[in-house]
DNA sequence: GCCAACGTTGGC
DNA sequence: GCCAACGTTGGC
């Protein structure tokens, strides 16, 4: 192992479908799409804390509420391009499976093993930590393996 | 469409 | 450095 070596780790992006939906995401393929955008230092000082090969839930926010894939982080922390301003950068992520079925908000309220996720403590932050623990849970409520 | 939560900005 | 005003997000 390298120094600064470690495990994977699981996060959760927030996107509005009808700015940047999963099926936006997929049709990157591969070569997956920049994060950019993000304006808000803890979303941002989450990205920077990711390394290449982590995984994330895609989440859709407003209406309807619910991981709906799985993503992959394939490029760590660079400038946004959206921005000269150098204080923001992002990670890019490819679309790695969607759910078998999506697993909503109102359910993830429902579990008590994951009343702490900050999908449901802290609403607004758009890039956030999932445990392994959550990240086992939700894969399994949306039929997939972990 | 409303409103709560919360982050950011700017005046002092 | 505090805090009021304001803007934005996102659930309901």
């Amino acid at each position: 192992m390298e120094p600064g070596d470690r495990l994977m780790a699981f996060w959760l992006f927030k996107s509005e479908p009808s700015t940047w939906s999963w099926d936006d995401q997929v049709a990157k393929g591969e070569e997956g799409e920049e994060w950019d955008g993000v304006r808000n230092y803890q979303a941002r000082n989450n990205m920077r804390l990711m390394r290449a090969g982590d995984r994330g839930f895609f989440y859709h926010s407003q209406k309807e509420k619910a991981v709906v894939g799985i993503v992959e982080v394939c490029a760590e922390s660079h400038q946004d391009s959206t921005t000269e301003d150098a204080r923001w950068d992002c990670v890019d992520i490819r679309a790695v499976a969607p759910l078998a079925r999506p697993v909503t908000l109102a359910e993830i309220k429902e579990h008590p093993d994951l009343a702490e996720m900050a999908l449901v403590k802290n609403t607004r932050l758009s890039v956030q930590p999932v445990s392994e623990a959550e990240w086992a849970i939700i894969c399994e409520l949306g039929g997939i393996a972990p």
